[in-house]
Parts: structure tokens; sequence; C-alpha cells
DNA sequence: TATGAATGAGACTTCATTCAT
DNA sequence: AATGAATGAAGTCTCATTCAT
């Protein structure tokens, strides 16, 4: 059969065009994370996307709504993902911790989703419906993760008692902290030291601190 | 001797005038905190700090050295004094740890100076020099501080070996992080937990990971 | 005859193509004269006629055009038609008045037409060329039909010796002025009257007033 | 005494900021009434006010705020003038009318101010805010005006009776009419009549059609 | 020193026009 | 012939910076 290649040349059309707003966006987070938001020329952006700038306004009513698409629309997918194969993990509380932090770097610290931290805690204060979102929609849902760990860990005997909103979050500063940095500062700082080197110790000195006090005793 | 009302009133003019760049920078400080280095308008810093848009320009010949003066003459004071009283510690590592944790938040969380690493890490790709200036300037010394109580530790048999620049970072992410956190997304946390109980769990925490291992005792 | 359903569809089809022009026109008529030509997005009148952005560049090589062809292609078969109808009428010179003066409002002012000595007022100074035009073309045309009936009127001394082309304004401008004023203003006054109660209080005023002095006859 | 040049200068300066607003107001009346609000950059605004493009935004802000002050600005002031005036007008209805279509023309057939109607009847459906405005503001306070001398008449015998919203709407037809068409197709109207001229026409066949009805008398 | 009116470069945004399909 | 995605020139508006007072 021979193909029709008016259908054809709409369809890749069209395919070019759905994937326009999400080439944008890529473009968007790369430099309002470098540059901040006020920083950032949607020239710029235009240009990086490979498209003119009266084409954002084609998909993006403003500025502000490309930012709100940025937050929006890069992490919600990826976080998905991440909970679905989490919740596939099997084994020890120790080891989930560990697999959960290995796999969260993958994910989220070497990816472009790794700028979202820093750009979400610079323009915090200038977009709250943001903020508010991404903390009770990305913060607190990666909370719920670790936190289910550390519970099912006590339950288990493997960690001791410990007030799980706090060690939650500082369990996961560290890895936040980690993104944060590769992303603004690390660039400066000449003993920058391996971010898996520094995860490793990070987990390992919190699971000695967290271990239940000395099974041994408990049997004597 | 009769007072010279007039050389009074100058000198009172005088100590204003002293005082014009410290409030210029105190009020750029919040600003650039809260907005952003390009988000914040010179006109809201000059109100804030009770001058005309004009005047800023007295004192700082734009507002890029604004910015660095924001950051030069806020942080070194501060960390002088620092430093000063940490020389001061006495006891075992252990408990200088305690004491430059809590004395950290002190002097760093609880004051303006807690904003400055969230404007670094937010402008940081903008503003090479400054962000090479803080790494250097203020972050390895902070490093270094809490390194030599480390090592300190390890000579005298309370911790265990390791790696110091790893275990530095680790052991500091928290700390900034909740600095960064407070000024940043905070406001948008609703289950926000307290700042000290949150450091002392870290801090208990990485005490017991880090903790030279007593075989002995479990032994005995 | 077998009816050839192609050349059928093909006919239905060239009517509709001939009748595009026409919509589009009637569709920018309506814009134009709201918002004025510089306020008109050729989006809306895409829409309005029913068709795509990209369409009116079939027909119309620029927006000037398009501007051009609404003067021009709206007015002058109507004009002929008033003309032609004036032509056949009959009897005193105050009756012929009154009837050009209501069908006159027939045909202008109560048709799409009515807007169109708004447009070219409030687009003169922006549009010479055909502003010369509608002055020429219609202005003209329309007072040169209400001059040959006052001269009409004067020679069968039903009306006094006038300044014809004083008169003919005189007369004309509370019809010129009903069109604009119901296009625009109107909708905002809260008192609006109505407008053949207007139009009859002009036209017999105006007859009264320009009534040959005959005391005599009235007495005799 | 030795004149303050201190005080005199900021004097100078602050009447030159006082006058700002007013000379831009009148460069934009002047330019809104040629272009129509849409067809007219602000930047020329600024050049003809002699001032530049931000200076603009320092006394309105925005080029909505502009057409409103300039609708709102420019007339109040005069229309007062014009009632006061009136008021002290004295004899007949007849000569009254006469008084005040004269006045009416000479401030504002021949000033600035004859550029509004034209720009109210081509801006009203975009500034319905304004359009209200001026009708209830402008046209009622005028239509007030010339009611009160007819009604005069009337009841001194002067004119007949009649409908007086509508006979005010008819008399002020061709006055209003003369301005928009000063201002916008008389340009392009190669036998332009005198305005007085037609005014005259205007008010002496209005007067000899509202006469009242007498002419036994004058033969008694 | 201090002011704040004025400036104009540069950002965001709109929309007439083009062109591949 | 018809579409509508894409373009970029041009407009509105902001704000760092200057300067007369």
């Amino acid at each position: 059969m021979i193909p029709d290649s008016d259908s054809d040349g709409r369809r890749r059309r069209q395919r070019r065009k759905a994937a326009r707003p999400q080439e944008i966006i890529a473009s968007a987070l790369e430099l309002f994370v470098d540059r901040g938001f006020a920083g950032t020329k949607l020239e710029d952006v235009a240009r990086r996307a490979g498209v003119s700038k009266g084409t954002l306004y084609l998909y993006f009513e403003s500025k502000e709504a490309l930012f709100q698409a940025v937050v929006q629309e890069m992490v919600l997918p990826e976080l998905a993902r991440v909970e679905q194969e989490v919740r596939e993990f099997d084994g020890s509380a120790a080891v989930l911790l560990q697999r959960l932090v290995n796999h969260w770097w993958d994910v989220v610290g070497e990816t472009r989703l790794c700028g979202l931290p820093k750009l979400m805690i610079a323009e915090a204060a200038n977009f709250p419906e943001q903020a508010r979102f991404y903390v009770e929609q990305v913060i607190d849902r990666a909370r719920r993760l670790f936190a289910a760990i550390l519970e099912k860990g006590i339950r288990q005997g493997e960690f001791r008692e410990m007030e799980l909103s706090v060690a939650v979050r500082v369990l996961m500063a560290p890895l936040v902290f980690a993104a944060i940095w590769e992303r603004s500062l690390a660039p400066f700082d000449k003993e920058c030291c391996d971010v898996r080197e520094y995860l490793e110790f990070h987990l390992d000195t919190f699971l000695r601190g967290i271990a239940a006090e000395t099974p041994v005793k408990r049997n004597g």
C-alpha cells in the first residue's frame, strides 16, 4: 500500500507540534535554574528551544505561566515513576533505604530535574502558589517515601524508636542539598568531592546512628 | 568647656552618615534574599533603608557593586567573630561539636545572615566572582572549623577514622540546608518542625554514626 | 440529461467561494466600526467570517487593502441603488425630501452601512486616500441628491432662495450625525430618543425654516 | 533682600513639574484625535510633549490611564467656564441661543477641545467607562444648557410648543457634527464651506422653524 | 550630601504576515 | 483553495542610572 504522504506529513507536523511545549519547558528549566526567573530572558529560552520569541506565546500565556508549567510538568511524571519503582523494592529497611537513595540520585540528581530544588528555593517568595504546590506535591510525597521505610525498619527492630518527621528531614537534607549544590556553588568549589561517596558516607553514618541499640544486650 | 552644639550636630550627622552604607547593605540583603538579585528594585532597597534612590549611588557604584558589598561586608565580620569564639571552646570533641552547631545557629541561623546561603546559591551563576569568594572565604573557613574538631576527635579516640572532607560535608549539609529552607520554602511547609530539635537529632545521630567502635564494651 | 453531481458540487463550492470576499468584508466592517482599524485584529475578522487567518490573504493583500475594500465595495452598490430609487421619486420638493430622508434611514441608517460614516471619520487621518474617495464618491453624491431637490423646491417657489451648498450641509448634518451616534455613544445615552421622531422633527423644522415667505397667501 | 536662589530654583522646577501632566495630556489629545487610541504610539506622544518615553509613566500608569486623563481633565474645566458665561447671558431666547452657539464654537470649535467629540465617538466601544462619563458629564450638561434656553423661549411665547429632548438633539447635531467634521473629513472636502456661515444658516433656519405661529399678530 | 525627576536601553508581549502542508 | 503554526518587527512598560537643584 502506498503510504498517504499527506496524512504522514500532517502526523509528522503534529508530532513536532506536540513536542514543542516540552522542548520549551526543558529550555526554560535550564535557564531559570541557572539565572533565576527574573534574570532569564524569554528570547534566550526561545533560542535554546530553537524557536522564535513569538512561538513561546502559542503555548504559554506569559512568562509566569511558563514558570508554572516548568514546575508542574517536569516533576509529576518523574515523581510518579519513582514512587512506582519504590513500591517494587524488597529487602530489609536498611537495604531499601540504600536503594532509594541511590535511585533518587540516579533519577533526580543526574537529570535535568536536579535543578528544580534550587529553582524553587530561589523563587519561592516570588511564586507562593508554585512554592506551595512544590512542597505539597513533591517534598511531602518524597518524605512519605522515606518515612514509610524508616517506619518499617522500626517495626522490624532494625532501627531504634525516633520522631519520624524529624528523622526524615535529617535523612533527606544532605540529599536535597547535594542537588542544590551541584547546580549552584559546586563549580566554584575546588575540593568538590564525589557525590556518590558523600551519599554513601551519609547513609552509612545515618544507619549506624539510628541502629537499634545492641541487640546483644537485649538477649543478655 | 562649652559644648559646641554645631560640631555636635555635625558629629551626629556624621555618625548617621557612617551608618548609611550598613543600613543600605542590610536592606539590600533582605530584598536580594527574598526576591533575588534581578527581582529586586533599587527603589525598594532605597525606601527600606530610608534614603532616596540617588543616594544609593553615593555609596555604591552600581547594583552589582551593592551585591558585592552585601556578600563581603555582611559575612566577614560575623565569621571572624565565630572563629574567635570557637577558639575559646574547650572540652571533648563531641561537646565542641555540639557547641559549634548551636553557636552557628545562634549567630547565622537566627540573624539576617541566615539568608546569605540562599542568596549565594540562587545567584552563583550570575556572579561567579562572588560565588568563588563565598566558597573560599566562607564555606571553606567553616569547613576548616568543623574539620579541626573532627580531627581532634579522631586523635583522641572519640571518633572512628574517616575521610574528613566527606564527613565535614555530610555534617554541615543539614545545617546549611536548614538556613536555606527557613528563608525559602519553610513558610509553605505545613508540618514545619522545630529547627533546634532537627539539629539535635542530626548531631546525635551523626555522633553515634561516627563513634569509635568499641567492641570491647559489647562483649563486656 | 444526467445531472453531473461533480459539477454540481463544484458549482456550490464556487458559489461559496464567490461569497467569501463579501463575508470577510462584512466581518471587517463590523469590527473596524466597533474597534477602529488599528484596534481590530485580523484573527477576529477571520473568526467572525468563519475562515482561517491565512485565508484572508488569499483575497486581500494586506490589512490596508481590506480596509480599502470595505470602504469601496460596501458603499458603491448601495449608493447606486439609492440614486436609482430617488430618480423615481415624484411629487413636491417637500414630499421628495421627506421620502429621501426616510429612505436614507431605511437603507443606510438601519443596515450595516450605518457604521461607515463613523469609520471614515475615525480613520480619515490614517487613510487619506480612502477619505478622499469617501468624500468624493459618497458624501458629494449624497449632497447632489439633496441639492437637486432643494433646487427644484426653490424653482417651484416652495422654498426661499438660499446658498445651496450651505443648506445641504445643514440639512444632512443631523442625518449623518444620527448614524454616527447610533454606532458610538448611543449605548451610553440613557435618554436616547427615537430616531424616526428625531428625523421627523428635524425635517419639519427645516422645511418651515426654508419655506418661501408668503404671509400674504396665509392671510388670503 | 537677596532672593533665595535655591528656593527660587525649586519653585521653577516645581512649576515645570506641575505643568508636565497638562503638556502630556495636550499632546496625547492631539494624537489620539488624529490617529485613534490604538494608532497612537506613546513614543510620539512623548516626543510631542518634549519628554522621554519613560517620563509618561511618572504621571500616568498606562496608556489607558492617559486616555482617561485626556477625557476628564481636558473637558471639565472648559465646560464649567462655558456654563458660567452662559449664566451671565441676557436677552430674548433667540438672542441667547445665538450667543450660545457662537460662544460654543469660540470655545469648543476652535480650540483643542474640538477634537474630543471625534475621539469619543471613535473610541466609545473600546472605553465604555469613559464613554459613559462623556455622555453624562459633557453631552448631558450641554443639552441642559440648550434645553433651558428653549424652555425659556417657549414660556415667553417666542417658540412654539415642542418635545424638548428631541428639539435639543436636532439643534445640537449640526454643531457637534461641525466639530467632528473639522477634525476628520474636512481636509478632504474640496468645497468646504465656512463654518460660521453654516452655523448661522442652521440657527436662522432652526429659529424660523420653531417660531411661534402667529402670522396674524404680525399683521395686526 | 541628598534628592527625585528624567532618561533610554531593554524586557515582555502582540499581531500582521508568511509558508509548509 | 485553505489552514494554522511560526515568525519577528514594533509596541508598551520597567527600572538602573544620571544630573540639575
